[in-house]
DNA sequence: CACCTATATCGATGAATGTCAATCTATGTG
DNA sequence: CACATAGATTGACATTCATCGATATAGGTG
């Protein structure tokens, strides 16, 4: 089933023509799809977008619960998803949790569209 | 002295200043949330890297099903989600579909994240 | 210490999703 | 017409995921 294999060859394009950018590779894809998966939900945009509107520029999770009409765990779990995509950063002091948007994130992945 | 009458102008700062965006409501959240969704499965990523790839600016399922090692139906399916969600568009000529990448989309949806 | 509060984690459950095999539709071609 | 081919649709199955209630952790306060 699985037993063929397409030798890549060594054919090194690499250093000085642009050319033509070669299609995304499976490893590539799926490293992509984590970010996209994180933003695939109405919930999680939501929060990124409160986050982003806050004017001190971080909120904490007893101000993102209300808004979003979940219980805590969940806005927990998505801050969660949201972190470990690298879109937000989480800071504790004392008791209260921290989130505020990791700075160039939301661009980067941006621009990950646009060289698709 | 003070009959100098400093009219304060009828706050009325929705017109010129940009002011602060408010969150993203529920339903829009929703709504661009299918986007993402629709780029959330590395197999799709790489559905609009080869389509976007080809030097004609379109492929036909047939070309798509061997580079992504999936079934023909399968491929039909991720094709579906991906045209409409707004990405890629469809064309039937004859026997064959030709997809082709929707102008501006992926930049549009780009800009969705930007302006979170 | 005991108690409260904010947040995280766990386990369960129902819904959504990716994949395939089988089948259907439509457009060729002899 | 009979047959072949490209692609879409259907139904089933396994996996992932969003959500919740219950519980755990940890910092603050008396």
């Amino acid at each position: 089933m699985n037993s063929l294999q397409i030798v890549e060859a060594p054919v090194d394009a690499s250093c000085c023509v642009p050319s033509v950018k070669p299609a995304l590779s499976a490893d590539e894809a799926q490293q992509r799809a984590l970010v996209f998966k994180a933003l695939a939900d109405p919930n999680r945009l939501r929060l990124l977008s409160i986050v982003k509107a806050g004017d001190s520029g971080e909120s904490c999770v007893c101000d993102l619960t209300e808004p979003l009409d979940l219980g805590q765990p969940t806005v927990s779990h998505h801050l969660k998803v949201l972190v470990e995509a690298g879109l937000l950063h989480r800071e504790k002091r004392g008791t209260w949790a921290y989130y505020s948007l990791v700075p160039g994130a939301l661009e980067q992945t941006a621009g990950l569209l646009e060289s698709l």
